[in-house]
DNA sequence: AGGTTGAGCGTACATCTGTGCGCTAATTTA
DNA sequence: TAAATTAGCGCACAGATGTACGCTCAACCT
């Protein structure tokens, strides 16, 4: 790669880590400014658009960025899933441990997903809806659930981790603490009655 | 009541009535503007001032007049539910008609629940706070579940019930009635998943 | 009846926003 | 080496925003 292009790539990565930086409990994507956004990438406002058409494909990026994040969650959930235990306490740990070294692309993807914007929603939708398939199916396999049953279970399972997320993100470490503990009582709440739900189909 | 205070009182309810108008799938509160407001509601931006200090003043009311919706709702649910019939089903079934006969006061409450503003987050929770005990509560009598689980539940099934809330409010009728659907489902998992807990506990 | 109050208005201002335009200077291409 | 490309800049502009200030005049109180 030429000087140029790299140089390049360089201030777009500075824009994107600006508009991550600005985001906090306080500041959503939506009240962030161009011209803010420039000033902390050291970049004068024009230039901006040499790089993205405007904010809302600044956001886009973001949140491409987030569903990235999202699947080396997944991947690295996992793993540590395969080395035995309870799938659903080291899930709710991984889950909490990404959440906390990356906390601005979660607001994003948390914020977003009910945000104002139209393509921001199906983005985050999008996003969110490879970990519910990919969960579904999963359970569809190794609990052999029947496939609508392993849809809402899965879709009631991220629902619940994603809400426990978005209230963990502001708390400090021992609320934390009894927030995930709860959440591992829930998501087995839901496991258990699809369970029931499942033999009593059968049974009909 | 006097002239002056009856007229008072109109024009407090035009800027509260502009303020839920102008809420839309994509326009939160939080990117009202005053003066906007102000115009809808036919009058001088600066005489905004004489009923609320600030555009955040106006927020809170209407998450007040939000948790006021929601409590009438739950009333209108019991009463349903006491003619007989699945609880769940009548639940849903009136949350969904509540949500769409008062779109934005939900929008408001939806939105703000995870919004920026840390007021308008705590009043949020506040209002579904009393929702959930209320819930927990009515679980632990009816059946006799110990505390802590109820709570887990309640939560657990407000948050389902909210999550879902939010995904109608942009749908069409016939979605909607699927989405109705699988909530019910859900909501039903937590329920037999509690059972199942609470028996397990119980025979350790 | 006469004085006080206060809802609503108009003007004004400082501040911020996004963005069009044309330039510079360094890199790339031919 | 000469020409073309382009990241980044400064300037400028037209809007929009919140809000301070002082006025009016209808309603209210005594």
């Amino acid at each position: 790669m030429g000087i140029r292009a790299q140089q390049k790539e360089k201030t777009r990565r500075a824009l994107v880590d600006a508009a991550f930086n600005q985001l906090s409990a306080e500041r959503s994507f939506s009240s962030l400014s161009l011209r803010e956004v420039a000033r902390e990438a050291n970049i004068a406002p024009t230039s901006f658009y040499r790089h993205f058409k405007d904010m809302n494909e600044l956001g886009l990026t973001m949140v491409d960025e987030g569903g990235l994040t999202l699947r080396q969650m997944m991947r690295k959930g996992r793993q540590r899933a395969e080395a035995g235990g309870s799938v659903i306490r080291i899930s709710v740990e991984t889950f909490m441990e990404v959440l906390d070294s990356n906390p601005n692309v979660f607001r994003i993807l948390l914020h977003e997903r009910s945000g104002t914007s139209a393509p921001f929603r199906s983005a985050v939708a999008r996003e969110i809806e490879h970990f519910i398939s990919e969960l579904a199916h999963y359970t569809e396999v190794t609990a052999s659930r029947n496939s609508e049953l392993a849809r809402a279970q899965a879709e009631a399972l991220v629902t619940l981790v994603f809400n426990a997320g978005a209230a963990a993100l502001d708390m400090k470490r021992t609320d934390r603490k009894i927030l995930a503990e709860r959440l591992v009582t829930q998501l087995r709440m839901i496991a258990k009655g699809a369970d029931a739900l499942q033999e009593k189909q059968e049974n009909r």
